[in-house]
RNA sequence: GGCUCGGUAGCUCAGCUGGUUAGAGCGUGGGAUUCAUAACCCCAAGGUCGGGAGUUCAAGUCUCCCCCGAGCCA
C-alpha cells in the first residue's frame, strides 16, 4: 500500500505566499489522513528553480542564480517546518541528481522518436515562461496576465511531439476521476479537442537550466524539467539515479494537487511526456481554486497580500488550518475574510470543541475524584453519543477520501455540538444535587468525555496540534500522523473504538486547549 | 466572439436522477442556564432561489433567451 502525493514544485521567483501555503496545508491534511488509515505515504513538495525569470531575478538582487535559489528554497523549507508540514521529500530542481533524472528521461523520449527540431517564433512572456499565441497589438504587445512587455523570439528549438498523443490524451482527460474537481474537466477537454500542438522543450542561450544532452547550446525548458522533479523526489538519499527503480518506490503518484492555473501542464503535457517515456500516469490531478482577500485579488500592487509567516505568528497553525480547510470549498475559489476567520475559529474551536472538553473535564474532576467516571451503560455501543460518534467518523472518512475537507470538518463539529446539547439536556450539574444520581451523572460525563476523545482523534489529520492538546487533556497519547504506519490496523484506527477511554484514569487539570483569537486591526 | 463554471436568507454556502410549509453555520434579536474559555443550550427573524419565457399535474432542480461575476480559448 503506497500513496504518493505532491504539491506543485514552487517557483522560487519570490518568497512563499498564501496560495502555496494553502496548497501545502491541504496536502498535509491528505497525507496525514492516508497515513492514519494505514497507507505508506510519500508526500512530496519542493522547488522549481530554473528559467530566465529566476536568472533575471537573481541578477537584479546581485546574486548568482544558485545563491538566489538556495536562499528562497530555504525559506520554503523553513516555512513548511514552522507549519509542521509532514512532507517526506523536499526536492529541488537544481539538485545534480535531478539533472540526471532529466537526462535519462529525455533519452527515453528521444528514443521514442518524440523529439524533433523546429523553429520557434513568437512573443514570449518571461514571467509566464510561455509563448503567447497571438497578441493583437503588433508593436509592443503586453502579457495580459503580467502586464509586462513580451519579448520577440526567433530560435531553433527542440520540440516534443505532443501531437502524436492526441488520442491518448483525449481518452485520459475524458476519464472519470483523472481531473478533479469534475467541474474543471471540460475546460481541459475543450483545449485538447482543439488539437494538441508540439511544444518546445528547449531554449538556446539560457545558461540557467539543464543542458540538453547531445544538443550543445540548448537547455531544457523550465516546465519540462520541473515536472520531472516529481520523479526525482522519489529517489532516496544516496540512491543511484535509475528511472526504472522509481516504479517500485512510489511512482505513479496517486495525486497531484495544484492550483487551477497549471492544470494544463499537469493534465495534458505531463501525461504525454510520461507516455513517451514509457512511465505510468498519475491517477488524479486536482486543481484547486485561488484565494482572494475580502473580495479582492491579492497582489503587490494592491498592497493587500496576506503573508503566511505573519498569519502563522499571529494566529497559529490550528486557527489558519481550520479556517482554510473548514470554510473554503476545496476546488473552488475562496475568499479570506478576517471577521469570518476569527468568528469560526472562536466559535468552532474555542467555544464548541474546546469548551466542551473543558466543562466536562471540570465536572468529572470535581465530582469523581479527578478521574474519568465509571462508564456503566455509557460504554455500550447503542448509547446515543456512541451512535453519533460512529456516524461522524464515517462521514469524516468518506469526505476526506474525496478531499472534501469542509464536510469532514463539519462532521466533527456536529459531533461536538451534539455532545454540548446532550450535556444541556441531561444537566448533570442539576442532577448532582439529588442523592442517588451520581451513577447516572458519571455515565453522562463518561459519554461526553469519550465523545471528546473521538473529536480529538478525528481532528488529527486536519489539526494535528489541537488534536494532541485535546487528547492530552484526556490523558491520552497524541496521535502521530507525520510518519508512516508500522502496524495494521494503525493506532488511530484502533483508538476509534467506542468505550476505549478507561474509567478511573486521572484527568489533568483543565486548561483551555484553544485560545480565542482576538485580532485588533487587520492582519 | 466561442466555450466552461458560478449567481439560493446580511455573510459563506447545502439542496442527489424535478414532488410535502427552500436548509445549515456565522452574524442579528429574544429566552433559558451556571458545569465551562461572558462559554453552552433553546427559539425567532421570512430569501419573488439573478431576470424573463417555456415544458410539466408539479421547477431552485429540465429547455431557451437575457443580465452579472470568475475563468479558458480565440
Amino acid at each position: 500500500m503506497s500513496y504518493t502525493l505532491t504539491t506543485p514544485l514552487y517557483y522560487v521567483n519570490d518568497r512563499p505566499h498564501l496560495g502555496s501555503t494553502y496548497t501545502t496545508l491541504a496536502c498535509d491534511a491528505i497525507a496525514r489522513f492516508q497515513r492514519l488509515n494505514g497507507q505508506a505515504v510519500t508526500f512530496i513538495t519542493g522547488c522549481d528553480e530554473h528559467g530566465l525569470k529566476i536568472m533575471r531575478t537573481a541578477e537584479a538582487a546581485g546574486l548568482t542564480p544558485q545563491a538566489h535559489c538556495d536562499a528562497i528554497s530555504e525559506r520554503y523549507r523553513d516555512l513548511w517546518n514552522r507549519w509542521q508540514i509532514s512532507n517526506d521529500r523536499f526536492v529541488r530542481t537544481s539538485d545534480p541528481r535531478h539533472h540526471q533524472v532529466v537526462e535519462q528521461f529525455f533519452a527515453r523520449v528521444e528514443a521514442s522518436g518524440d523529439v524533433i527540431e523546429g523553429r520557434q517564433q513568437g512573443w514570449y512572456c518571461v514571467a509566464c515562461e510561455e509563448f503567447k499565441d497571438d497578441p493583437h497589438e503588433s508593436d509592443d504587445p503586453e502579457c495580459a496576465i503580467h502586464r509586462r512587455p513580451l519579448e520577440w523570439r526567433d530560435e531553433v528549438n527542440l520540440f516534443f511531439r505532443l501531437s502524436r498523443y492526441q488520442q491518448q490524451i483525449e481518452a485520459l482527460v475524458a476519464q472519470e476521476g483523472f481531473i478533479a474537481p469534475a467541474s474543471r474537466r471540460r475546460e481541459v477537454q475543450n483545449f485538447v479537442a482543439g488539437g494538441l500542438k508540439d511544444f518546445s522543450i528547449s531554449r538556446v542561450d539560457l545558461p540557467w537550466g539543464i543542458p540538453v544532452p547531445g544538443h550543445p547550446g540548448h537547455t531544457f525548458y523550465v516546465w519540462f524539467d520541473a515536472l520531472l522533479g516529481y520523479l526525482s523526489a522519489l529517489l532516496k538519499p544516496g540512491q543511484p539515479v535509475e528511472l526504472e527503480a522509481l516504479l517500485h518506490q512510489g511512482w505513479p503518484a496517486q495525486l497531484h494537487v495544484i492550483g487551477k492555473d497549471i492544470l494544463r501542464f499537469h493534465a495534458v503535457f505531463w501525461p504525454a511526456m510520461l507516455l513517451s517515456a514509457g512511465l505510468e500516469l498519475p491517477r488524479t490531478v486536482f486543481g484547486h481554486g485561488f484565494l482572494t482577500r475580502e473580495g479582492q485579488k491579492m497582489g503587490k500592487s494592491l498592497g493587500n497580500v496576506l503573508d503566511p509567516e505573519l498569519l502563522l505568528d499571529r494566529c497559529g497553525r490550528d486557527a489558519v488550518r481550520w479556517y482554510l480547510l473548514r470554510d473554503i470549498p476545496f476546488g473552488d475559489d475562496g475568499d479570506f475574510q478576517q471577521q469570518r476567520f476569527s468568528d469560526l475559529v472562536n466559535n468552532d474551536l474555542a467555544n464548541t470543541i474546546g469548551n466542551l472538553l473543558n466543562r466536562t473535564s471540570s465536572m468529572a474532576r470535581k465530582w469523581f475524584e479527578g478521574a474519568v467516571p465509571p462508564a456503566g451503560a455509557a460504554a455500550l455501543a447503542d448509547h446515543p453519543l456512541a451512535l453519533a460518534a460512529l456516524a461522524a467518523a464515517e462521514r469524516f472518512q468518506q469526505a476526506m477520501a474525496i478531499l472534501e475537507f469542509r464536510t469532514a470538518a463539519e462532521s466533527v463539529l456536529q459531533l461536538a455540538i451534539g455532545a454540548n446539547g446532550f450535556l444541556n439536556d441531561n444537566a448533570p450539574w442539576k442532577r448532582m444535587k439529588t442523592t442517588g444520581e451520581e451513577g447516572r451523572v458519571g455515565e453522562d460525563l463518561y459519554a461526553v468525555l469519550e465523545t471528546s476523545r473521538w473529536v480529538g482523534l478525528l481532528l488529527a489529520p486536519l489539526l494535528p496540534d489541537l488534536s494532541s492538546r485535546l487528547l492530552e487533556q484526556l490523558a491520552q497519547a497524541p496521535i502521530d500522523s507525520s510518519s508512516n504506519p508500522l502496524a495494521s490496523p494503525t493506532p488511530w484506527q484502533q483508538a476509534l473504538r467506542w468505550g476505549a477511554l478507561s474509567p478511573g484514569l486521572t484527568l489533568p487539570e483543565p486548561m483551555p486547549v484553544m485560545q480565542r483569537l482576538e485580532l485588533d486591526g487587520p492582519l
